[in-house]
DNA sequence: GTGAAAGCGCTAACAG
DNA sequence: CTGTTAGCGCTTTCAC
């Protein structure tokens, strides 16, 4: 039933060569040990007759390497998240890694043992998106000798590389955009208010305010998410003193945002402008195409790669180098902000 | 600088203790071998302070186990895949099982790449939605004893487990309901024509028609995607017989259809009715809501997990079981369809 | 109650 | 140009 697993050592016994010319025609090392054509030629053609597949926890064991790259993201039913894991992926595999993922549905004890069970693996390296504030677990990886670097989210006070949107730029660039479109009683809907991404955008809408002499309008929500675009948009429209613009800083608050607006009967943007941040694919088809910021995923994705093969395949040298990377976003433009 | 990794070795000097010692504490099998609790506390004692975390693929290479989990899709940047994922991944590490990701981007030959090195990294099992025809190389799987089961997409020509949405019965479903609203002239708005979910949900059109003394109105399109929708619109709307209502085979090709539309001037639902497949949490913002089919998404997850895990940890007993599981969409009614 | 030793499949000195 | 051998970290028979 079960065949018979083919093992490097199967190989030199049908060929009657030792398991070490098999191991080097195998690694390619061939000319470097001068393996005669014919020999060479014999193990290969016995690879492939016998359907060979090299042991990877065997050469893992032995190389203390894994080619295996760890990813640690608080939730692929977001689809920014989703996105960026698809690009990682792919890359990784041109170079020849394979990927463990781990979703940590956003919270804090799941990556504290997703982070361990990955080091358990010997992970040659991890991309992370944290899902939470904790971050000692992650100097461990530091210091056990795993690179790192976090992506999207991040750490200000960790010796962490990581590469990540300008959020604080992004808001600060659409706020004021917003405002050159007349808008002075912006609303600010925010995620999560403990993540970096959400701190910074709601530092660049609060700064593109006061540049322009005006106290923040409003700021509300707790999470990235659509019942708290829905809840806090239902609660805004309620005050006495409306906004004439809002600011939500993610699609899936928008989406709640908008929800909210329609059924109080609020038109966009003939009624209220409104802009957001992620650029979904979606936005176009909306009701009303909504203006967003979009974040640069592919070359956060890239660029994130390259840090840390770099540090994980670096023979020697210590190159100093940026490892502290933050790309602008630019703004894609639809009909969802109305000048007044 | 780099730590020194403690091993089970390590543990064995620090307590003076035996590795076989060592090693059955940390197993859990003290009381089987009755060794004293102070011996048992000595150890967990130290493993803790020393930080022990154990090595995988020594314990992989041992038992020939590797506690992972394969995972082969088509394209995580769609958000249907991307939630299925995000939920087995889920469901696995909680039953201890790490997941090695692949995304395939819709490609054959990086799916059959992928398979390889996944049965070299000796996963436990492995669940895959195939991204086209081939199959030899999952039948290989099964050969060398890796179970595997399908999710989403399938072959009933294979012996290979797997579990789906019925996609015929809610296609016929939605097609009747269509129907039953006094839609006679239904145009389908197909994907991928080689994929198993396509060619059931066309059946189920084709044959809902028929039921009802109808010719099959109109099959155009080809994959997935946005692009294919909005095409096929144009192309389908400049018809001199055109429809009363589009049954778009997933929310990707909805999209770029209601673009189409929109930018002919049709609106939804007063010109024309519109349905899809998979419900996409944003049907639900779109200018006009739209009716659509909802996979089962958490229960295909559980199930095939199930089915595959089963399949892995039966010590013993061939119990034979239902391998072929398809489970029925349900339909959730939006404001897309119009009674004529 | 505890330990010694073999071996999983592979690679890399070292030895010709 | 090719082979012998040790050992990566762990589990497990067999032995006391």
């Amino acid at each position: 039933m079960q065949l018979e697993t083919t093992t490097i050592k199967t190989i030199a016994e049908t060929t009657g060569l030792s398991l070490t010319t098999v191991s080097r025609v195998l690694n390619g090392v061939a000319k470097k040990y001068r393996i005669s054509t014919a020999t060479e030629a014999k193990v290969l053609e016995e690879t492939r007759r016998l359907g060979y597949i090299p042991n990877q926890a065997a050469r893992n064991l032995r190389l203390k390497k894994s080619f295996a790259i760890g990813l640690v993201i608080p939730n692929l039913a977001n689809p920014f998240f989703a996105n960026i894991v698809s690009i990682i992926n792919q890359v990784l595999h041109e170079r020849g890694y394979s990927v463990i993922l781990t979703d940590c549905n956003e919270d804090e004890k799941l990556e504290v043992e997703a982070v361990n069970a990955l080091s358990a693996r010997n992970m040659d390296g991890m991309i992370v998106i944290p899902s939470g504030k904790k971050k000692n677990h992650l100097e461990l990886l530091r210091q056990k000798g795993i690179p790192v670097v976090f992506i999207d989210r991040y750490f200000d006070d960790v010796a962490i590389p990581y590469v990540a949107t300008n959020h604080y730029d992004g808001a600060l660039k659409i706020t004021e955009y917003l405002m050159a479109n007349g808008h002075e009683k912006i609303a600010c809907l925010q995620g999560s208010n403990h993540v970096m991404p959400n701190v910074k955008r709601v530092q660049g809408y609060v700064d593109a305010m006061k540049k322009h002499e005006k106290e923040p309008f409003y700021i509300g929500g707790n999470s990235f998410t659509f019942e708290s675009g829905y809840l806090e948009t239902k609660l805004l429209m309620q005050k006495y003193d409306k906004p004439t613009a809002i600011l939500a800083l993610s699609d899936t608050i928008l989406l709640g945002s908008l929800k909210a607006l329609a059924e109080d009967g609020y038109r966009v943007p003939e009624d209220i402008s409104i802009a957001t941040f992620d650029n979904s694919v979606y936005l176009d088809f909306l009701a009303c195409p909504v203006t967003s910021v979009s974040q640069p995923v592919t070359d956060i994705a890239t660029i994130a790669i390259k840090l840390l093969l770099d540090k994980i395949e670096k023979t020697s040298g210590n190159v100093v180098e940026q490892e502290k990377i933050l790309i602008s976003p630019s703004i894609i433009h639809r009909s969802s902000i109305l000048n007044r």
